[in-house]
DNA sequence: CCGATAGATTCAGACTCGTCGATGCGAGAT
DNA sequence: ATCTCGCATCGACGAGTCTGAATCTATCGG
């Protein structure tokens, strides 16, 4: 596969640069962990929730999404484990809370790479 | 099961406030496509080369992404479904930019809920 | 016109994800 | 100590996703 691609003979209108291979490939696997936490509507309003909240307990969660407990506590997980929110338990029950400047840490390591 | 809950005696320390419904079902399936088109490590760098590259061919993704046409122009296409990339036809090749202020839109849709 | 090439579409296989019932664990309440 | 309740985990099922080989369409060159 690694031939030649612009180096003698002419270059085609495209296909000729070489790659900026800008963001890193594991970057990219964990940046795109951090989005595929919010790529689920379920887990959007669940995210929309805590922030709107500031601080939020799981059994207040249940109601307005309409999902079972297994199914909430399933979908806490995944945005604790992307950084997105913390938990903190406080006798039975535990709190979630939203980590200020992850999701825009997150967008802004997309945007870094071009000056913008 | 379906008690009172909160008009009567005394309301749990949790548990008792209404839901405040920040988002719309709607708007959170669409919001979250916009998300999950970059939930994935291959179309996120794909996204970061179009950024980049300001205009760029798909056969100039082919290379840097390591992987087949058919991979790519399914990957290009769910880009430009979720609005992030604009595909102009110029002869026989594609060239994709992005759209400015897509992404910034989908995460201020977020935030804007809260006073932020 | 005919051959070559860029890209889209179709199809199939392997894998991941969202969902909930059942169950286990730990912390108040009695 | 025992009971109750909130939450996490396990298991399973259906649906969706990523991938590339094969194929089709459209455009350019001769």
């Amino acid at each position: 596969m690694s031939d030649v691609e612009a180096s003698e003979a002419e270059v085609d209108p495209c296909c000729s640069g070489a790659p900026v291979a800008a963001i890193d490939e594991d970057d990219a696997t964990q940046l795109a962990s951090v989005f595929a936490a919010l790529a689920d509507p379920v887990r959007l309003r669940l995210y929309d929730l805590v922030c709107a909240a500031g601080e939020i307990c799981s059994c207040d969660l249940q109601e307005p999404l309409g999902r079972s407990q297994p199914t909430i506590s399933h979908h806490t997980k995944i945005l604790a484990d992307a950084g997105l929110i913390t938990g903190e338990k406080r006798g039975r029950w535990v709190w979630w809370s939203a980590v200020p400047g992850r999701l825009a840490g997150a967008t802004d390591a997309l945007q870094a790479v071009r000056a913008r």
